[in-house]
DNA sequence: ATACTTAGATACCGATTGGTATCTTTGTTG
DNA sequence: CAACAAAGATACCAATCGGTATCTAAGTAT
């Protein structure tokens, strides 16, 4: 047989660089005939129409979003290390080559809030799982005593979380880091703020 | 005559609401007949194409952004009462009557950014100006002795876009005001952070 | 009232859209 | 080697895309 499984790894991989760049909708499936070398007939054959592809494609993209943001996170050992590592990530995706066209969350969200319920939906649970995660960085913290007690972990996710994909949009925009590095400088001294010992006290 | 004008104005309306929510590629002619009532051919004589049609739109839209937003800054007095009238229009996004869909200016960013240069020069000189007005109401601040003298006020604009675009994001995706309002709630502590008279002292 | 201009409607164009049905090729299995 | 199943290519479909050419209706000017 032709190899089938990497056959729709080709399609989902080529797919979701294309939706993640021009958009899902505005993704044609001759833009994908012609980025794969693979026909309709392939395409069809594993996906059962358009839909389905770009959920699929998205569902890689988050997949490989925070398996490369766990992994990094895992590797850091303390609170602010681990901080680190989701700050390098995101400001990464300047001139990152794990995927093209910026923050896949950001891309579907605002693409899909109002006009797409379904990829809409799986936008959420991205940044549900997003906010998990980062909430989780926290509370840990907490736990391990490296951050203040009584510290508001969801809002300070929602701060991190939002100053991070505003930079990244700024950013991308013009074309250069200033927006996103400016915002990590920030977030550095809102994690900062929250921690027992002071970055000042470590270095 | 029939009023061109008027016609001409509705055109624009309805096709910078569509645009805003469903996206320019996304949104086809015929989606703006149906808005609008007019046929193609009236269309076609008001504008050449569509991306004229789309430039213009985009142009109406930040208009009444710069319009609406350098109001409520006016009608504020002090430095803190003009950053409080833009955290409240940007809070608005939320249930604005103004244009659905959200912000324009990320709105296009994320759509265009990779995929239309045209778009994309326009989102430019809307953050440009954006990051001017922001940037005028701190430097305003220091002149006043209102601001520390030594803050860096481009620093700080892009904190405040960024969070604001950010928090913007994360609430129209969840559809709820959580996101942009901790947003806000955080920017009032940035916004105290640089100003001289603390908030406290002036409550 | 008639001639003229202009706003807008109608009817069409080729190209492209997502999708399907069919055919051919490839590799596996008896 | 023959039979078969699966992978992918080819050829088609109606619907829609942006765009244009033409026609009609509405208002103006003489």
């Amino acid at each position: 047989m032709r190899d089938a499984e990497a056959t729709k790894n080709t399609i989902l991989e080529e797919s979701a660089n294309l939706f993640n760049t021009q958009g899902y909708k505005a993704t044609s499936l001759s833009d994908i005939t012609k980025a794969t070398g693979f026909t309709k007939g392939a395409i069809y054959r594993h996906f059962n129409n358009k839909q389905e592809l770009e959920t699929a494609a998205l569902s890689r993209l988050s997949t490989i979003m925070f398996e490369e943001l766990g992994a990094s996170i895992r590797a850091a050992n303390t609170f602010r290390e681990k901080f680190e590592a989701v700050f390098s990530y995101f400001e990464n995706y300047m001139h990152s080559p794990l995927y093209e066209g910026g923050c896949p969350l950001m891309n579907v969200a605002v693409e899909a809030d109002d006009s797409n319920p379904i990829l809409r939906r799986q936008a959420m649970v991205i940044l549900k799982e997003l906010r998990q995660s980062v909430t989780k960085l926290i509370e840990n913290g907490i736990k391990n005593g490296q951050v203040l007690q009584d510290v508001d972990s969801a809002y300070f996710t929602t701060i991190i979380i939002g100053s991070l994909e505003g930079g990244i949009m700024m950013s991308r925009l013009e074309q250069n880091e200033s927006a996103i590095r400016q915002s990590v400088q920030h977030l550095r001294s809102v994690v900062d703020s929250i921690s027992i010992e002071k970055r000042s006290e470590i270095v």
